[in-house]
DNA sequence: AACGTGGTCAACCGCGCCACC
DNA sequence: TGGTGGCGCGGTTGACCACGT
Protein backbone atom coordinates (compact mmCIF):
# COMPACT_ATOMS: atom_id res chain seq x y z
CA UNK A 1 0.00 0.00 0.00
CA UNK A 2 2.46 2.33 1.10
CA UNK A 3 0.38 4.89 2.43
CA UNK A 4 1.48 7.17 5.29
CA UNK A 5 -0.64 6.32 8.67
CA UNK A 6 -2.34 9.26 9.22
CA UNK A 7 -1.02 9.82 13.08
CA UNK A 8 2.42 10.50 11.88
CA UNK A 9 1.51 13.65 11.62
CA UNK A 10 3.90 15.61 13.80
CA UNK A 11 1.47 17.42 16.70
CA UNK A 12 -0.97 14.90 17.33
CA UNK A 13 -1.63 13.32 20.02
CA UNK A 14 -1.80 9.54 21.26
CA UNK A 15 -2.53 7.28 23.46
CA UNK A 16 -5.15 7.12 26.36
CA UNK A 17 -8.12 9.75 25.68
CA UNK A 18 -8.54 12.36 28.87
CA UNK A 19 -12.20 13.29 29.54
CA UNK A 20 -11.54 17.16 27.98
CA UNK A 21 -10.60 15.37 24.89
CA UNK A 22 -13.97 13.47 24.99
CA UNK A 23 -16.45 16.26 25.99
CA UNK A 24 -15.05 17.91 23.26
CA UNK A 25 -15.39 14.94 20.84
CA UNK A 26 -19.01 14.18 22.48
CA UNK A 27 -19.64 17.93 22.12
CA UNK A 28 -18.75 18.24 18.41
CA UNK A 29 -20.38 15.21 17.32
CA UNK A 30 -23.52 15.97 19.36
CA UNK A 31 -23.31 19.25 17.02
CA UNK A 32 -22.26 18.53 13.90
CA UNK A 33 -22.45 14.22 13.25
CA UNK A 34 -19.56 13.09 12.28
CA UNK A 35 -19.20 13.85 9.16
CA UNK A 36 -15.66 13.63 8.08
CA UNK A 37 -13.52 11.91 10.00
CA UNK A 38 -10.47 13.44 8.48
CA UNK A 39 -11.13 16.31 9.08
CA UNK A 40 -13.17 15.96 12.34
CA UNK A 41 -9.85 16.92 14.58
CA UNK A 42 -9.10 20.30 13.00
CA UNK A 43 -12.98 21.32 13.24
CA UNK A 44 -13.34 20.15 16.55
CA UNK A 45 -9.90 21.74 18.05
CA UNK A 46 -8.68 18.35 18.73
CA UNK A 47 -5.06 17.10 18.39
CA UNK A 48 -5.52 13.81 17.29
CA UNK A 49 -5.94 11.84 14.09
CA UNK A 50 -9.32 11.24 12.51
CA UNK A 51 -8.68 7.69 13.35
CA UNK A 52 -8.67 8.39 16.56
CA UNK A 53 -11.67 9.86 17.01
CA UNK A 54 -13.32 7.82 15.38
CA UNK A 55 -11.90 4.57 16.97
CA UNK A 56 -12.69 6.70 20.69
CA UNK A 57 -16.21 7.37 19.52
CA UNK A 58 -17.23 4.00 17.96
CA UNK A 59 -16.29 1.89 21.01
CA UNK A 60 -16.02 4.29 24.16
CA UNK A 61 -18.50 7.52 23.60
CA UNK A 62 -20.99 6.22 21.72
CA UNK A 63 -24.74 6.84 23.70
CA UNK A 64 -25.82 3.53 22.60
CA UNK A 65 -22.34 1.58 24.00
CA UNK A 66 -23.47 -1.30 26.21
CA UNK A 67 -21.35 -1.96 29.07
CA UNK A 68 -21.24 -4.26 31.66
CA UNK A 69 -20.69 -8.35 31.85
CA UNK A 70 -21.68 -10.49 28.85
CA UNK A 71 -25.23 -11.97 29.33
CA UNK A 72 -25.83 -15.81 28.74
CA UNK A 73 -27.21 -14.87 25.03
CA UNK A 74 -25.05 -12.78 24.17
CA UNK A 75 -22.21 -15.47 25.19
CA UNK A 76 -24.03 -18.35 23.71
CA UNK A 77 -24.40 -15.94 20.35
CA UNK A 78 -20.93 -15.12 19.93
CA UNK A 79 -19.79 -18.37 19.99
CA UNK A 80 -22.48 -19.20 17.39
CA UNK A 81 -21.63 -16.48 15.40
CA UNK A 82 -18.35 -16.79 15.36
CA UNK A 83 -18.81 -20.51 13.99
CA UNK A 84 -20.16 -19.63 10.88
CA UNK A 85 -18.69 -16.23 10.26
CA UNK A 86 -15.14 -16.43 12.03
CA UNK A 87 -13.33 -13.53 12.81
CA UNK A 88 -15.97 -11.08 11.29
CA UNK A 89 -16.16 -9.26 14.88
CA UNK A 90 -17.70 -6.39 13.38
CA UNK A 91 -20.72 -8.76 11.91
CA UNK A 92 -20.85 -10.49 15.41
CA UNK A 93 -21.08 -7.08 16.72
CA UNK A 94 -24.01 -6.09 14.52
CA UNK A 95 -26.30 -8.82 15.94
CA UNK A 96 -25.18 -7.50 19.57
CA UNK A 97 -27.18 -4.25 20.51
CA UNK A 98 -24.52 -2.00 22.29
CA UNK A 99 -21.66 -4.10 21.98
CA UNK A 100 -18.91 -3.26 19.72
CA UNK A 101 -16.79 -5.25 17.33
CA UNK A 102 -13.83 -4.47 19.81
CA UNK A 103 -15.23 -5.50 22.82
CA UNK A 104 -16.34 -8.82 20.83
CA UNK A 105 -13.05 -9.20 19.93
CA UNK A 106 -11.39 -9.03 23.18
CA UNK A 107 -14.15 -10.79 25.06
CA UNK A 108 -13.70 -13.75 22.18
CA UNK A 109 -9.88 -13.78 22.93
CA UNK A 110 -9.71 -13.57 26.66
CA UNK A 111 -12.29 -15.46 27.41
CA UNK A 112 -14.53 -17.55 25.40
CA UNK A 113 -11.33 -18.91 22.94
CA UNK A 114 -9.16 -19.81 25.78
CA UNK A 115 -12.02 -21.82 27.51
CA UNK A 116 -13.00 -23.06 24.16
CA UNK A 117 -9.39 -24.26 23.49
CA UNK A 118 -9.14 -25.59 27.24
CA UNK A 119 -12.33 -27.89 27.04
CA UNK A 120 -11.06 -29.34 23.63
CA UNK A 121 -7.99 -30.16 25.23
CA UNK A 122 -9.64 -31.52 28.23
CA UNK A 123 -11.77 -34.19 25.59
CA UNK A 124 -9.11 -34.87 24.00
CA UNK A 125 -7.43 -36.28 26.97
CA UNK A 126 -10.16 -37.84 27.41
CA UNK A 127 -12.02 -39.07 24.11
CA UNK A 128 -13.12 -42.83 25.26
CA UNK A 129 -14.92 -41.28 28.38
CA UNK A 130 -16.30 -38.49 26.97
CA UNK A 131 -17.47 -39.56 23.21
CA UNK A 132 -16.10 -36.71 22.36
CA UNK A 133 -13.09 -36.03 20.08
CA UNK A 134 -11.65 -35.61 16.65
CA UNK A 135 -14.32 -37.51 15.28
CA UNK A 136 -16.54 -34.96 16.89
CA UNK A 137 -14.67 -31.78 16.00
CA UNK A 138 -14.98 -32.91 12.35
CA UNK A 139 -18.44 -33.28 12.93
CA UNK A 140 -18.32 -29.90 14.22
CA UNK A 141 -16.27 -29.03 11.01
CA UNK A 142 -18.65 -30.58 8.85
CA UNK A 143 -21.52 -28.46 10.57
CA UNK A 144 -19.82 -25.21 9.69
CA UNK A 145 -19.41 -26.24 5.92
CA UNK A 146 -23.24 -27.22 5.92
CA UNK A 147 -24.02 -24.15 7.30
CA UNK A 148 -21.87 -22.18 4.82
CA UNK A 149 -23.75 -24.07 1.85
CA UNK A 150 -26.69 -23.66 4.01
CA UNK A 151 -26.37 -19.80 3.14
CA UNK A 152 -25.03 -20.46 -0.06
CA UNK A 153 -27.79 -22.37 -1.24
CA UNK A 154 -30.32 -20.03 0.15
CA UNK A 155 -28.77 -16.78 -1.52
CA UNK A 156 -29.83 -18.34 -4.42
CA UNK A 157 -33.06 -19.21 -3.78
CA UNK A 158 -33.45 -15.87 -2.62
CA UNK A 159 -31.82 -14.44 -5.81
CA UNK A 160 -34.53 -16.98 -8.04
CA UNK A 161 -37.42 -15.64 -5.61
CA UNK A 162 -36.60 -11.93 -6.34
CA UNK A 163 -37.65 -12.27 -9.78
CA UNK A 164 -40.63 -14.78 -9.77
CA UNK A 165 -43.08 -12.30 -7.83
CA UNK A 166 -45.44 -15.80 -6.89
CA UNK A 167 -42.34 -17.47 -4.41
CA UNK A 168 -41.16 -15.11 -1.62
CA UNK A 169 -38.08 -16.00 -0.22
CA UNK A 170 -39.64 -17.23 2.95
CA UNK A 171 -42.20 -19.90 1.10
CA UNK A 172 -38.91 -20.71 -1.04
CA UNK A 173 -37.59 -21.90 2.58
CA UNK A 174 -41.03 -22.73 3.85
CA UNK A 175 -41.20 -24.82 0.70
CA UNK A 176 -38.33 -27.02 1.81
CA UNK A 177 -38.22 -30.15 4.34
CA UNK A 178 -36.84 -28.96 6.49
CA UNK A 179 -38.41 -25.70 7.46
CA UNK A 180 -41.37 -27.49 9.96
CA UNK A 181 -39.03 -28.85 11.94
CA UNK A 182 -36.66 -27.68 15.14
CA UNK A 183 -34.22 -25.00 16.55
CA UNK A 184 -30.85 -25.54 14.04
CA UNK A 185 -32.69 -24.18 11.10
CA UNK A 186 -34.40 -21.31 13.15
CA UNK A 187 -31.14 -20.14 14.04
CA UNK A 188 -29.71 -20.20 10.85
CA UNK A 189 -32.78 -18.11 9.50
CA UNK A 190 -32.69 -15.81 11.99
CA UNK A 191 -29.11 -15.09 11.41
CA UNK A 192 -29.74 -15.04 7.26
CA UNK A 193 -32.51 -12.54 7.81
CA UNK A 194 -30.68 -10.46 10.22
CA UNK A 195 -27.66 -7.91 9.35
CA UNK A 196 -25.40 -10.90 9.55
CA UNK A 197 -27.64 -12.52 6.76
CA UNK A 198 -27.17 -9.25 4.94
CA UNK A 199 -23.63 -8.85 4.52
CA UNK A 200 -23.27 -12.35 3.85
CA UNK A 201 -25.38 -12.10 0.56
CA UNK A 202 -23.90 -8.86 0.00
CA UNK A 203 -20.18 -10.34 0.16
CA UNK A 204 -21.41 -13.71 -1.28
CA UNK A 205 -23.29 -13.08 -4.29
CA UNK A 206 -20.93 -11.66 -6.31
CA UNK A 207 -18.26 -14.32 -5.35
CA UNK A 208 -21.04 -16.94 -6.76
CA UNK A 209 -21.82 -15.14 -10.35
CA UNK A 210 -18.47 -15.54 -11.14
CA UNK A 211 -17.41 -18.73 -9.52
CA UNK A 212 -19.26 -22.10 -9.01
CA UNK A 213 -17.16 -22.76 -5.56
CA UNK A 214 -20.28 -22.58 -3.45
CA UNK A 215 -19.11 -23.32 -0.44
CA UNK A 216 -15.70 -22.15 0.81
CA UNK A 217 -15.58 -18.41 0.94
CA UNK A 218 -12.94 -16.08 2.15
CA UNK A 219 -9.40 -17.80 4.32
CA UNK A 220 -11.20 -20.03 7.12
CA UNK A 221 -10.23 -19.71 10.37
CA UNK A 222 -9.34 -22.60 12.51
CA UNK A 223 -12.78 -24.76 13.16
CA UNK A 224 -14.04 -23.85 16.40
CA UNK A 225 -16.41 -25.77 18.31
CA UNK A 226 -19.07 -24.65 16.76
CA UNK A 227 -22.34 -23.97 14.73
CA UNK A 228 -24.90 -25.09 13.72
CA UNK A 229 -28.65 -25.00 15.20
CA UNK A 230 -28.52 -24.12 18.78
CA UNK A 231 -31.40 -22.89 20.33
CA UNK A 232 -30.61 -19.34 21.36
CA UNK A 233 -33.83 -19.04 22.98
CA UNK A 234 -33.81 -21.99 24.95
CA UNK A 235 -32.75 -20.12 28.68
CA UNK A 236 -34.71 -17.11 28.13
CA UNK A 237 -32.97 -15.75 30.43
CA UNK A 238 -30.94 -12.54 30.13
CA UNK A 239 -29.89 -12.42 33.46
CA UNK A 240 -25.67 -11.00 34.01
CA UNK A 241 -24.11 -13.69 35.88
CA UNK A 242 -20.34 -13.89 36.23
CA UNK A 243 -18.31 -14.63 33.24
CA UNK A 244 -16.94 -17.59 33.76
CA UNK A 245 -20.12 -19.23 34.64
CA UNK A 246 -21.41 -17.56 31.39
CA UNK A 247 -18.49 -19.18 29.17
CA UNK A 248 -18.75 -22.72 30.97
CA UNK A 249 -22.49 -23.27 30.64
CA UNK A 250 -22.68 -21.98 27.50
CA UNK A 251 -19.62 -24.65 26.09
CA UNK A 252 -21.50 -26.98 27.77
CA UNK A 253 -24.44 -26.54 25.69
CA UNK A 254 -22.11 -27.04 22.88
CA UNK A 255 -21.09 -30.23 23.81
CA UNK A 256 -24.35 -31.37 24.40
CA UNK A 257 -25.11 -31.01 20.85
CA UNK A 258 -24.21 -34.43 20.21
CA UNK A 259 -23.58 -36.38 16.52
CA UNK A 260 -26.89 -36.94 16.58
CA UNK A 261 -28.02 -33.90 16.18
CA UNK A 262 -25.73 -32.95 13.75
CA UNK A 263 -26.90 -35.93 11.59
CA UNK A 264 -30.29 -34.78 11.94
CA UNK A 265 -28.75 -31.57 10.44
CA UNK A 266 -26.86 -32.93 7.87
CA UNK A 267 -30.10 -35.06 6.18
CA UNK A 268 -32.26 -31.96 6.68
CA UNK A 269 -29.37 -29.79 4.82
CA UNK A 270 -29.24 -32.49 2.56
CA UNK A 271 -32.48 -32.58 1.20
CA UNK A 272 -32.82 -29.40 1.10
CA UNK A 273 -29.57 -28.74 -1.16
CA UNK A 274 -29.06 -31.75 -3.03
CA UNK A 275 -31.92 -31.27 -5.47
CA UNK A 276 -30.57 -28.53 -7.07
CA UNK A 277 -27.32 -28.39 -6.34
CA UNK A 278 -25.43 -31.01 -8.19
CA UNK A 279 -21.53 -28.80 -7.65
CA UNK A 280 -18.45 -31.30 -6.56
CA UNK A 281 -18.19 -28.11 -4.39
CA UNK A 282 -21.46 -29.54 -2.23
CA UNK A 283 -20.60 -33.06 -2.83
CA UNK A 284 -17.21 -32.97 -1.00
CA UNK A 285 -18.49 -31.04 1.93
CA UNK A 286 -21.67 -33.30 2.81
CA UNK A 287 -19.70 -36.61 1.56
C1' DA B 1 5.17 -3.76 51.73
C1' DA B 2 7.35 -5.08 47.57
C1' DC B 3 7.64 -7.66 43.72
C1' DG B 4 6.20 -10.83 40.04
C1' DT B 5 2.73 -12.68 37.14
C1' DG B 6 -1.28 -13.01 34.51
C1' DG B 7 -5.64 -10.99 32.82
C1' DT B 8 -8.16 -7.29 30.75
C1' DC B 9 -9.18 -3.88 27.52
C1' DA B 10 -8.48 0.72 25.30
C1' DA B 11 -5.93 2.21 21.70
C1' DC B 12 -2.85 1.81 17.84
C1' DC B 13 -1.26 -0.12 13.42
C1' DG B 14 -1.39 -1.96 8.91
C1' DC B 15 -4.06 -3.44 5.31
C1' DG B 16 -7.99 -3.93 2.06
C1' DC B 17 -12.06 -2.08 0.03
C1' DC B 18 -14.43 1.36 -2.25
C1' DA B 19 -15.80 5.82 -3.92
C1' DC B 20 -14.32 9.62 -6.29
C1' DC B 21 -11.62 12.22 -9.56
C1' DT C 1 -8.97 3.33 -16.19
C1' DG C 2 -5.59 4.08 -12.95
C1' DG C 3 -4.44 6.90 -8.91
C1' DT C 4 -5.71 8.77 -4.54
C1' DG C 5 -7.86 9.37 -0.20
C1' DG C 6 -11.26 8.03 3.35
C1' DC C 7 -13.10 4.58 5.99
C1' DG C 8 -13.58 0.27 8.34
C1' DC C 9 -11.79 -4.04 9.82
C1' DG C 10 -8.90 -7.44 12.21
C1' DG C 11 -4.62 -8.13 14.62
C1' DT C 12 -1.54 -6.53 18.02
C1' DT C 13 0.35 -3.82 21.73
C1' DG C 14 1.00 -1.95 26.12
C1' DA C 15 -0.78 0.27 30.25
C1' DC C 16 -3.27 -0.77 34.08
C1' DC C 17 -5.14 -3.68 37.59
C1' DA C 18 -5.85 -7.71 40.61
C1' DC C 19 -3.98 -11.32 42.81
C1' DG C 20 -0.51 -14.41 44.69
C1' DT C 21 3.92 -15.04 46.90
Amino acid sequence: MGRTPCCDKQGLKKGPWTPEEDKILVDYIKAHGHGSWRSLPKLAGLLRCGKSCRLRWANYLRPDIKRGPFTVEEDKSIIQLHAILGNKWSAIAAQLPGRTDNEVKNYWNTHLKKRLHLQRHQHHLLPAATGIGGSHMAQWESARLEAEARLSRESLLFSASASAVSSSPASAIDAAPVASSSQPEDFFLRIWNSEVGTSFRQRRLPEEAESKSCVTFGPQPPPTAAAAGMDVDSSGSNEVVAAEEISDEAYQLYLDFTGDDLGMLHGQLSALFAADLNDSCFDSAFK
